[in-house]
DNA sequence: CTGGATATCGCTGGGCAGTTTACTAATTCC
DNA sequence: GGAATTAGTAAACTGCCCAGCGATATCCAG
């Protein structure tokens, strides 16, 4: 840890970007509540918040005569629309892209069916026309975007390229990231959307308050992405979480206990499959529970190998499965108790199939303000990639 | 995020730290190579160097006579000597006290014998004994010491208990810090001898250059601690990497292969048969080497689990086994690569049975660092827990 | 033994950032 | 309309770092 020294200057930008932090996310302020906020006086506050507004980081707000005794104050309000970011779902059935500004506040979604049999090309191809879409709608180009993540199915190595395995067709030779940087010049992330999920939960989810996470996905495929000490494990090869190639942890097997449920439609699709199953369990078919039965117990296996090794604070329930965690949630909190330790509070992901465009966004607005706000706090400008 | 104002004084107090920095871990410095490290100018590291000499964080050196034109310059070291640090391990077999300079320049080692099944007051009263040889050896009271840490077998929570389980007989209720605190005022932690034993490993040992460690502890028993992003991971409630408790992980029954080979002597204790097994598989007996087959099968299972769910760097093949490791890491290796998707490196550890008081040593360091010098820059003194 | 080369030491003036203090401006309450 | 309250602004003040200069100490060549 080789602290390097510091100068005037320095201390100016340090100031100033605790200015920035205690603009972003509050209500329109007044230089008195900045002053509180950051510490400094009164007349510093002043001069760096003004610099702030002719670099076009904060805009003024002229007073709206509030019912205050004294003298109304000028109220500044930090320029959440000088950038905005994309947070880009490359799922197997669908590609789903969100848009947002800098304080991730969701100006525009667009969704758009993809055939699961589509080759890469195809599929890229769908994610251009998609982001086309929601560019025109918000009245955008590629340029006013600072930042954008991809999330996709399989383990993400450090190239952006899901190698090792993946249920997309032909994508273990893809190049998202190189296709999107033809189009965009910010930066690129790619990322598994299993751990993109996790980041949502902890984001806008139901493990806000938590900083050791365990997020499972639960659906037709079985994953895991992990957050620890508050930051997201991608792991030495991007490989974090993928408990469920251990033999022992029967993921791969565990939801044909659903598809193999006697009584299941000849017709049904793998999801739909699922859901017979669980709604015939709801409404107390006995090989349905039996199938939900044997489901979880495989699936517990993976999860408490997971928290024995981690031992996390939380265990989010996601992915498809988890509009049924009416069912599921009480034989696998029973398998759970017989496998750990400590057990985790187990709850349930409520953002739906958005949860990894979500996370896409707040991974693409962390790497924003590490570039703009860490380091030095020049005029608004998108990165480059 | 809330980044708070900065002002001058504060400015002077880190730039004082930079120094502390480019101080420590050096030799003894001039002031051009200070502002060289810092950063800052040769006016201002003067000033700071010298404030830190009047509050005793730094001595002068009176310049030797070097082989160099010019004017010798006067040089100036970090006072590692102005406080203290203890790592002990509460052992089964042995209590192991290791005391250090605020650098982690070891000064004295003490070691007793600790009789297996004595109770936890026996216990303490041999820790006290050996803290009594250890100090009056050095010259030194409890009062030089700033801070200790205590590695001990068995998850460790909150509280510094082990109530969940360990080894030790009677151990569960037992208060190490409580007990210590009657002696020392300065900030005591307990915690578990795996991860002990892996912060050593990454300070001293063979995983200096990973963030993201693996640590296995192959004994007579099998446990595990885990480094991420170059930080130990305790887990919520202390248990992280306890993934021998799996039923599918055959840790408890997996050095039993080894005790139950074919020819060991009736008359061997537990550490003394596993050392004949594997001395009997180096000489190539047949038996031997099927024990030690099936012992690395179901030590693999509980490795592969950790590495699949965090994707280390490095794994670090620990613990009293680890001097057979030429026997062991073929076979582990092997199993290893059968269920990993990629396989982390696997090393040998070479620091022995001081690790875990080793470990212990650098925690406490830490924490005497992140007390005296990340706040602000008092005089020396010792911090109060 | 002496003078040059070299690098450090110690000092001084300049600039910059934030604080304090004081004063003026704008609004509400009575 | 005046008192009270709060915001905006300007000045003086303090503290810190930096650039630059002369003084100093040592080595080395002749």
């Amino acid at each position: 840890m080789a602290t390097t020294g510091t100068d005037l200057s320095r201390m100016r930008e340090m100031n100033q970007l605790s200015i920035v932090w205690a603009l972003r996310g509050n209500p329109p302020s007044t230089v008195t509540e900045l002053a509180g906020r950051t510490g400094l006086s009164r007349p510093a506050v002043d001069v760096l918040v003004q610099a702030l507004v002719t670099d076009g980081w904060a805009a003024v707000e002229e007073p709206g005569a509030k019912s205050v005794v004294g003298r109304p104050a000028r109220r500044y309000r930090f320029r959440a629309d000088a950038g905005h970011a994309l947070g880009i779902d490359i799922g197997v059935h669908k590609i789903l892209v969100m848009l947002s500004d800098l304080e991730g506040n969701l100006v525009r979604t667009v969704r758009r069916p993809a055939d699961p049999e589509a080759d890469p090309a195809a599929r890229l191809a769908t994610v251009d026309e998609t982001v086309d879409e929601l560019l025109a709608a918000a009245g955008m180009t590629e340029s006013d975007i600072w930042g954008l993540t991809v999330g996709v199915t399989g383990p993400v190595d450090a190239s952006g390229r899901t190698s090792l395995f993946t249920p997309l067709p032909g994508w273990s030779t893809a190049d998202p990231a190189g296709h999107l940087a033809g189009r965009f010049r910010c930066p690129i992330q790619v990322e598994n959307d299993c751990k993109l999920a996790a980041v949502a939960e902890r984001w806008k989810g139901v493990a806000q308050d938590a900083d050791d996470i365990v997020y499972l996905l639960a659906g037709i495929r079985t994953g895991a992405g992990l957050i620890l000490d508050g930051t997201l494990r991608r792991g030495h090869g991007g490989a974090a979480g993928e408990i469920g190639a251990l033999k022992a942890v029967r993921w791969l097997d565990a939801p044909g206990h659903l598809a193999a449920c006697p009584g299941v439609p000849a017709s049904a699709r793998p999801g739909e499959a699922a859901a017979w199953v669980f709604q015939a369990a709801r409404e107390g078919n006995r090989e349905a529970k039996t199938a939900v039965r044997r489901y979880t117990r495989d699936l517990a296996v993976g999860v408490a190998a997971l928290v024995l090794a981690l031992d996390p604070e939380i265990v989010v329930l996601g992915g498809g499965f988890s509009r049924s965690a009416d069912i599921i949630l009480d034989p696998l909190h029973r398998e759970l108790t017989k496998h750990c330790l400590r057990l985790p509070e187990l709850r349930t992901s409520t953002l739906g199939d958005e949860s990894v465009a979500l996370g896409g966004l707040r991974l693409a607005l962390d790497d924003i303000d590490d570039r703009m706000l860490s380091a030095e706090l020049a005029a608004p400008r998108a990165p480059r990639g």
